[in-house]
DNA sequence: CTGTAGACCTGGAGGC
DNA sequence: TGCCTCCAGGTCTACA
């Protein structure tokens, strides 16, 4: 489920039950996640407040006085809150955060591409972090900047743009996305952009992922969802997994190709170079 | 340094 | 039903 908005949205629904909130236990069902979950953790977290919630790139950042817990959700993942604890645990809830007697918050991830880990540096020097690009949303993501950081580059604009550290949180549903509304072909060589092309694409990446915020952001006022699987949200989608269905607005057969082994499509019409 | 392929892992869909 | 193959929202690591 998680590309950027993904994940802010899973912050933003799981931060009312776990703010100021006092771990009382961690289970460890499972801790072969891409890295090893840290099998102390619950010496490390019993007892502790959590401070504040905040989400970095694709990484949701759990705050305590005395480090940061660091999940990631990999391709698969996803965390829930359960409000009643007689729910019976899902093959794949691989570490539960008991709250207090009746909340706990669960980490769900099938493929185990995710990673839940205890950092004590300052983050900004933590290995996983300091090479992150700009956050797709602040100011800093920009055209200037896109357009710099695609010069001399021949890899094609598609794998750029997904680069996290040319700018973090664009997957890869979102990176085709924001290359069809920018009628930009995505194995585009990315020192053929021009200026008015990053233009394009950095207003388009900003576009798709708002609102795909937006509507996660409306699911997620459902308690029930919340405490269900959020699912994957309904982005009205233009061109991903669209495979010989006609193009909206020219009605050319879009394409699949793989760039960078990953699933791509386009607007042979739309989108050229 | 640049760019690419492989690796990690499970489950669902579709073909036979 | 069952078995086989392919595919999937990410990203680190190894290698040319």
């Amino acid at each position: 489920m998680p590309e950027l908005p993904e994940v802010e949205t899973c912050k933003n629904g799981i931060t009312p039950y776990l703010i100021h909130k006092k771990i009382s236990s961690v289970q460890i069902r499972q801790s072969k996640l891409r890295w090893q979950v840290p099998d102390n953790l619950h010496e490390i977290l019993v007892n502790q407040q959590i401070l504040n919630i905040t989400r970095r790139a694709k990484y949701i950042i759990l705050h305590f006085h005395h480090g940061y817990l660091i999940i990631h959700l990999g391709m698969s993942g996803h965390l829930k809150i359960i409000n009643d604890p007689s729910i019976a645990l899902g093959k794949h809830d691989h570490v539960i955060f008991n709250i207090d007697s009746d909340i706990s918050l669960r980490y769900h991830d099938p493929r185990k591409f995710g990673c839940i880990l205890w950092v004590q540096e300052n983050l900004n020097q933590y290995k996983l972090f300091k090479h992150l690009g700009p956050e797709p949303l602040e100011q800093h993501f920009n055209a200037e900047y896109l357009y710099k950081k695609s010069r001399n580059k021949n890899i094609a604009i598609k794998s750029l743009i997904m680069d996290q550290t040319v700018v973090v949180g664009i997957g890869n549903i979102y990176a085709n996305e924001a290359l069809f509304l920018s009628f930009i072909h995505p194995a585009m060589p990315s020192k053929l952009l021009s200026m008015h092309q990053c233009q394009n694409l950095v207003h388009y990446c900003k576009n798709v992922l708002i609102n795909a915020i937006k509507q996660g952001g409306t699911t997620l006022s459902d308690f029930k969802n919340v405490l269900g699987k959020p699912g994957y949200f309904k982005q009205e989608l233009h061109i991903y997994g669209k495979k010989n269905l006609p193009c909206i607005r020219c009605h050319t057969q879009i394409q699949h190709i793989k760039i960078g082994q990953r699933s791509s499509f386009f607007c042979p019409q739309c989108q050229t170079y």
